[in-house]
DNA sequence: CATTCCCGGAGATACGTTTCTCCATGAGCA
DNA sequence: TGCTCATGGAGAAACGTATCTCCGGGAATG
């Protein structure tokens, strides 16, 4: 039956092995024309249900798949989207970032699937010929570099693209963040409520708008309570460099008697250096680091982390990137044409302290910082 | 000038706003025809460098971007493997999986970019529409099911797949999995080294072929050094049932003097239940926990692990699966058409001891176990 | 001078959809 | 009867590329 239908289907001149069937295998065998078929199976035209259900199965029968290639040739939307992040070394992913980006692309995968996408992880040092390959209908690119190449392709092409972590000068369509102000301020007031007198500081050296806000923040409040900045700085990409940093810090002679480190691993590393100097924690030195990782709920003594809630900003930027996917025509492209008219729109995202023994010398507490109206809206 | 060759390019029937430049425009632009064009930016045909050079610099003057979805319709390749993980629940990833999966699938992407692909995550429980939404030139299966419904369909669409975890009744082109058995034994071996008199085991309800090999090695050597097994098992999608399941272990009559748990959450869960019957570890009870999860270097004490060394796996899963792809032809394709003619070859990986305080009441080694010669070749 | 051959490149077709346009038919209505 | 209209469906034009076939013309060869 495949076969007769191929024969009448096809140009008689190519004698076509029969591989897969096609949409005019089942017109032919359902009596019909390919029209009715593309619209029966995708319920678009005036059809009785009759010959609706009769090509429905028909297909089934077949065994008809849509070739996904053709449909994203005719229609402009493949169904995919990108998920860039930078890169330091040869692995694709950031090191620091690991605990984070993994659950942020578990979020971001699960949402893209629930509204029907696919999603496809591409660093931005990626093969060039990887990056031409794919018909991309968006991307999300977490924390975009100032003036960053990829974004400005991306855009110069017309796709979609929504950022994790405030663009400095993106052309992005929206962002996402967390409020990284509020999240210092609380965590320096929490350890001031712990006792802290003078707090150090421990970021990397690169200047991604994670580390200026944050630092940015400290060294407001430094000014604002009259503490002199206690603040060591190290390339964040070199993972021996931070165990260093962490123990300049606590050998330095204003010592601090707290400590926010910024990266993940900041926290073992602080937690060793205080060791090497004989200090206990939290009696002689409270500890806070950022980190997604639940290792720090096992270590002696436990650890007070910041997380950044990953999830959230997974599932929240791929909704965004869908919504700006297909509500196309809403915004007049009008719009790229007009640099600097408008900034895109941000959304800040709370971030979550989780509050162990490390950061008090009384009862535990968790406290969420609360969100605040981005500036760009 | 891009406007002019556009109108040259073009019919005159459709006076498409200028979008995208394709390459009718580039060849109207440099003043050839498309196809060369093709075979310039393809380095195909026969040209002289000179042509080849002036519309390579052309395509770059007009910003030309072969589009991804006329090439993929054209020559049957997209470039695009699929990474389908088998679902418990709402969130798309097994949660006891939750590590190994993460540092699988970062090296599964890592080796399928080098090599010029891209990695879709799809679980295979995903709606329909988005698996026949992306077209997929092969597909790594984590752990697929006896007569896995989503194998077969690929099987028959004529999808190459490679499996991660030896196949129970599956078409798969090949696979990639740990010797589990010998891992069992080496553990076995360790611990009885250590001084373990009776040792028990914790696994969970599934069929799974990781938990079904693992299990049979342990019953063989209880057999074979005549102890009598002392095994618990519990639904291991259930993340509290674990805890209940280490505490009865460890209420039995016959309770064991060292445990092999054979999930990630077992090692704290045994931990808190050893805690609760006041035995010391590793003084009264040996522990030996398989996982991913660097918690287990900080907890007290320090937990062995069994590492199943997933980017090994991952790297390996991928290659294979690329070099079947791209292999295509060399197989006659009548294979398919003879079933259990023979089984698919398949790769047994070792897995790695991480031998920490836990396990041991002398002084720390580790070992890995050798790998063997996989049944199927 | 006639023939062959290779170089450089043009034309046309197919890949498998979606969708725009248009047509035939018969019912309802004046 | 003649007109409009809704219904059900067919035809054909894209979408943008890769590739197969073929062709003109100059150089080499007899």
């Amino acid at each position: 039956m495949t076969a007769a239908a191929n024969q009448s289907g096809r140009r008689p001149t190519s004698p076509r092995r029969l591989e897969r069937a096609g949409i005019r295998d089942v017109a032919a065998a359902a009596g019909v024309s390919i029209t009715t078929v593309s619209d029966a199976l995708n319920g678009k035209g005036r059809l009785p249900d009759e010959t609706r259900s009769r090509v429905r199965e028909v297909a089934e029968r077949l065994g008809y798949r849509p070739s996904a290639a053709a449909r994203t040739l005719r229609t402009g939307r493949s169904g995919l989207l990108g998920l860039t992040v930078t890169t330091y070394g040869e692995e694709p992913f950031t090191f620091t970032e690991f605990a984070y980006f993994a659950e942020m692309a578990r979020a971001a995968t699960s949402a893209a699937l629930s509204r029907g996408y696919a999603l496809v992880v591409l660093p931005a040092s990626s093969r060039h010929d990887v990056w031409g390959n794919v018909a991309l209908d968006g991307t999300v690119v977490i924390d975009p570099a100032d003036h960053d190449p990829v974004v400005a392709e991306l855009h110069r092409q017309g796709v979609p693209v929504v950022s994790d972590g405030k663009p400095g000068n993106c052309p992005v369509t929206a962002w996402v963040d967390n409020d990284h102000e509020a999240a210092v301020l609380g965590i320096l007031e929490h350890l001031s409520e712990a006792g802290a007198r003078r707090i150090g500081l421990l970021t990397g050296t690169s200047t991604d708008t994670y580390t200026r806000l944050s630092t940015e923040a400290y060294l407001s409040w430094c000014a604002r309570v009259d503490q002199e900045p206690v603040h060591e700085t190290y390339p964040a990409h070199d993972p021996a460099a931070g165990a260093v940093a962490a123990d300049r810090l606590l050998a330095r002679p204003d010592r601090p008697d707290a400590v926010y480190g910024l990266f993940d691993p900041n926290g073992t590393d602080l937690l060793a250096a205080a060791r090497r100097y004989g200090l206990r924690v939290p009696e002689d030195l409270l500890l806070v680091c950022c980190s997604e990782s639940d290792v720090y709920a096992a270590t002696e003594p436990p650890i007070t982390t910041l997380s950044l809630r990953p999830r959230n900003i997974g599932t929240t930027v791929v909704n965004l990137l869908i919504d700006a996917i297909e509500g196309v025509g809403h915004q007049p492209s009008g719009r790229r044409l007009a640099p600097g008219a408008e900034p895109p729109p941000g959304r800040l995202m709370p971030t979550e302290l989780i509050v162990r023994a490390s950061s008090q010398r009384r009862h535990p507490r968790t406290t969420i910082s609360p969100p605040r109206t981005p500036d760009g809206v």
